[in-house]
DNA sequence: CTCGACGCTGCCATTACCTCA
DNA sequence: GTTGAGGTAATGGCAGCGTCG
C-alpha cells in the first residue's frame, strides 16, 4: 500500500519538522501527520522564507527507502528522494538517462539549498502516464503505487501527475464549453431576432386586416419559410440526458457525473447545466 | 444509533521551476 | 544575455467520505 511508501517517504520530512521547527508540511507531510483537523492546525506554522539559513540543511531519507517503491534507489533511469529544507520540500532527481537529464541534473549541480527544484518526467515516463490516465482518470493506491514502482517515481509523483493531468483535461473541457455556450447564445440571439421579426409581422398584419376580414387572401404577406433549427436545438439525442435529481433534461455530463465511484449528493435541480455540471433549481 | 476524531483522497488555487521564442 | 510567456511539477488548503472508539 501506499501507506508503508508515506511512512518512508516521511522518515526524512517528520525529522525536518523536528529539527527545522517552522519547516512546511508538504503535501506528503499533511496526508501522513498532519491529516486529522487538529494535525493540520498544528502544521499551520508560518511558511519559513525560502532562503532561510541554508545551514538548516537537513540529511534527507536514504534514497532506497525514501522512494519506498523499493526500485527506487537502484533504478536505471531515477532516484528520487525528498529533502526538507527551510519549509521548502524539494525533489532531487538523478537521472542516468541521458536523453533527459538536462534541467534536473543540472539543477542539482546549481543547488544552493535554497530553491525548489522540479523533476521533468522522462518521455517515457510520460507516455506511460499518458497511457494509464486513458485507461482510468483515478488510480487507487494499489494502482499507485505499482505504477510509481514502474515509473521508479514516488507514488505521491504519480498522484500528483494524475492530479494535474485532471485538471488539465478539466480546463480543456471547459474551453470546449465555453465555446459551445458562445455559439449557443449566439444561436439563441439569432433566433430571438428573426421571432421579433416575425412577431412584428404578425402585428403588422393584424392590425392592417380590417376587422372581420376574413382569411389572408393572396396578397398577404408569406409566411416566413421556416427557419433552421436553431443551435441549440442541433444536439445529439445522445447529449440529452435527465437531471439525475429532477428527471428533468439535462446533458450529458449528468451520466456521466453519476460515477459511482464517487456519488455526490446531488441537489434537487431543474435546470440543469450540462456543462458546469451544476443546477439552478 | 449518534458523535467526534482521525485518516485518506480529490479538487482547487497558487507557486515556482524550466524551456523556448 | 535578458525577458516574457507557456507548460507543468509541486504545494497548501479545504471538503467529503469512511472507519473507529
Amino acid at each position: 500500500m501506499a501507506q508503508e511508501d508515506v511512512h518512508l517517504d516521511d522518515a526524512g520530512l517528520a525529522l525536518g519538522l523536528s529539527l527545522g521547527g517552522g519547516g512546511s508540511t508538504s503535501d506528503a507531510a499533511r496526508r501522513q501527520s498532519t491529516g486529522s483537523r487538529l494535525g493540520r492546525e498544528a502544521a499551520r506554522l508560518p511558511p519559513s522564507p525560502r532562503a532561510l539559513e541554508p545551514s538548516l540543511t537537513l540529511s534527507m531519507p536514504d534514497e532506497a527507502t525514501a522512494t519506498g517503491s523499493g526500485g527506487g534507489g537502484g533504478g536505471a533511469a531515477h532516484s528520487v528522494s525528498s529533502l526538507s529544507v527551510a519549509g521548502v520540500k524539494r525533489e532531487r532527481v538523478e537521472e542516468a538517462d541521458g536523453e533527459r537529464a538536462s534541467s534536473t541534473a543540472r539543477a542539482e549541480d546549481e543547488d544552493d539549498g535554497s530553491t525548489r527544484k522540479k523533476l521533468r518526467l522522462t518521455k517515457e515516463q510520460s507516455a506511460l502516464l499518458e497511457d494509464r490516465f486513458k485507461e482510468h482518470s483515478t488510480l487507487n493506491p494499489k494502482q499507485k503505487v505499482a505504477l510509481a514502482k514502474q515509473l521508479n517515481l514516488r507514488p505521491r509523483q504519480v498522484e500528483v501527475w494524475f492530479q494535474n493531468r485532471r485538471a488539465r483535461t478539466k480546463l480543456k473541457q471547459t474551453e470546449v464549453d465555453c465555446e459551445f455556450l458562445k455559439r449557443c447564445c449566439e444561436s439563441l440571439t439569432e433566433e430571438n431576432r428573426r421571432l421579433q421579426r416575425e412577431l412584428q409581422e404578425l402585428r403588422a398584419l393584424k392590425f392592417a386586416a380590417p376587422p372581420g376580414a376574413g382569411p389572408p387572401s393572396s396578397t398577404t404577406p408569406p409566411v416566413p419559410a421556416p427557419a433552421p433549427a436553431p443551435f441549440y436545438m442541433q444536439l445529439p439525442a445522445a447529449t440529452l440526458t435527465l437531471c439525475p435529481s429532477c428527471e428533468r433534461l439535462g446533458g450529458p455530463a449528468a451520466a456521466a457525473k453519476a460515477d459511482p465511484d464517487r456519488p455526490k449528493a446531488a441537489p434537487a435541480h431543474h435546470f440543469f447545466n450540462p456543462f458546469t455540471h451544476s443546477a439552478a433549481c
